[in-house]
DNA sequence: TATGTAAGCGCAAACGGTTGCAACAACCTT
DNA sequence: AAGGTTGTTGCAACCGTTTGCGCTTACATA
């Protein structure tokens, strides 16, 4: 798994030490395959380590947040990470209906950035950016409300 | 004040009591002028009614939000709020330097929410919604950080 | 390989915000 | 004006998340 050697030379790189609760939280993340809540994180680094704090959990989460290599989603009022996309930067479009995920190329942002930034001279902050609203199915009344 | 006797008459057709608890929240935020954070709403509200309980102020603003009297903005994690604006609603962009916020028209926000109906059939929530980024004065280094 | 030191840990307390519940009071009815 | 009902309040407990603080441990140095 090449992101993951990404991510510890990316904690080397900037004197954080590698401690074998980061390495745990970052296989769960990469493991986990999409987006995920803390609290999945946290029980399965429980499983894996009884003496495994939340606390940990969230600082780690940080710290990987900050060095680029996870990214943090808004679901429904709680925070999700997932992997750094190596295809390249990308948002979330979230479903308040369904809490369903989905990629958003930065492209659509960057012209609105072009604006803000003409007219106001405001550089708008949205690399980590989730726009919540209705998707295609739930729109048609086709979704079961709120799976997750 | 009009907006005040609006957001009255608003409590009493959909069935909701007029305590003085929700008056008192009420003028608060009205004569308060700008965006106000829940704990200074509540910090004023307990020096005129000692009894007034964090909980209320939550509830109280909620249910005006809901009734489309206040609008709610996030400024650096914390939600505020402020009067609907009567002359027409507005988006807020705030700078994560100093915290301002600045008025944004919705027309800039459109352009995006049709590019998004007509690329994906997203139907995005874009109501009440802060962009964070650096402002204008910021980006040039001439205001104080964290001013609040 | 042993040692020093500062980053990181687990723990517990605190944070902002929400919720369940019994007492209370606004308002409809008479 | 008095009574009944039901929405609202204050309180306290709770939620997810953050922070302060000793103890531990990863890692640079020798």
């Amino acid at each position: 798994m090449v992101q993951r050697q990404q991510a510890i030379d990316a904690l080397r790189e900037k004197g954080h030490r590698l401690t074998p609760q980061r390495i745990l939280v970052l296989s769960i993340v990469a493991d986990g395959g999409g987006h995920m809540g803390v609290d999945e994180v946290f029980r399965r680094a429980k499983e894996a380590y009884p003496y495994m704090d939340i606390a940990t959990v969230y600082r780690t989460l940080h710290l990987f947040k900050n060095l680029g290599v996870v990214t943090e989603v808004a679901i429904s009022d709680r925070l999700h990470y997932e992997l750094i996309d190596p295809s390249g930067p990308h948002h979330h479009m979230v479903c308040r209906v369904c809490n369903g995920a989905y990629n958003l190329s930065p492209t659509y942002l960057d012209e609105f950035r072009d604006t803000l930034l003409e007219e106001f001279d405001f550089e708008p902050d949205l690399e980590h950016f989730a726009i919540t609203g209705t998707c295609s199915g739930c729109r048609s009344g086709q979704n079961t409300p709120h799976q997750h």
